[in-house]
DNA sequence: GCCAACGTTGGC
DNA sequence: GCCAACGTTGGC
């Protein structure tokens, strides 16, 4: 299944993930349960993902990675040095999960949150939904063909 | 288990 | 920096 990632490309950027080479980079610091829940259950190896940068200059979806690791404990909750350091986890029992991601194509330029908004066919995409927080989301094969037809116009 | 208060996210 | 929307916390 396709899915979106939220990132503050301060923290992992799309040149970030392409930095990382074939191996990918360890997508981690989700703390939400709902998107948890997706990267435990159901991202797996291969699926494709279209990265969003949140919270800088030019929001939008800035290319596509692919997942390269599926569900594996997230590290950081055992960084006491973390800002994503969990004190009640431990080896046997933790709640977080992280994923490996590595780069398939960055886009010629980022697509804009307005533009996907202004196309009708992306009106259900959970990322363009009006206060939606989730940085972990599921898209249709439909909505991802969408966004890689949108790079093109 | 309800729900008010609070904290966080994230676009603008 | 503002503020709408949402998630989490904690008293009862």
């Amino acid at each position: 299944m396709p899915w979106v990632f939220k990132t503050e490309p301060t923290e992992c950027s799309i040149d970030d993930i392409g930095a990382a080479g074939a191996d990918g980079v360890i997508w981690e610091g989700v703390r939400n349960y709902q998107a948890r829940n997706f990267l435990r259950d159901e991202v797996v190896v291969g699926d494709l993902v279209l990265i969003h940068h949140s919270s800088c200059a030019q929001i939008g979806v800035a290319g596509v990675a692919q997942v390269t690791e599926a569900a594996f404990a997230d590290p950081s909750q055992f960084q006491q040095d973390s800002q994503y350091y969990d004190p009640k986890a431990t080896t046997d029992k933790f709640a977080w999960y992280a994923v490996k991601v590595s780069l398939v194509e960055k886009f010629a330029r980022v697509l804009t949150l307005a533009e996907l908004r202004d196309c009708p066919g992306l009106a259900e995409l959970v990322l363009v939904k009006k206060g939606n927080r989730l940085s972990i989301m599921p898209a249709t094969k439909q909505q991802f063909d969408l966004v890689l037809f949108l790079t093109k116009t």
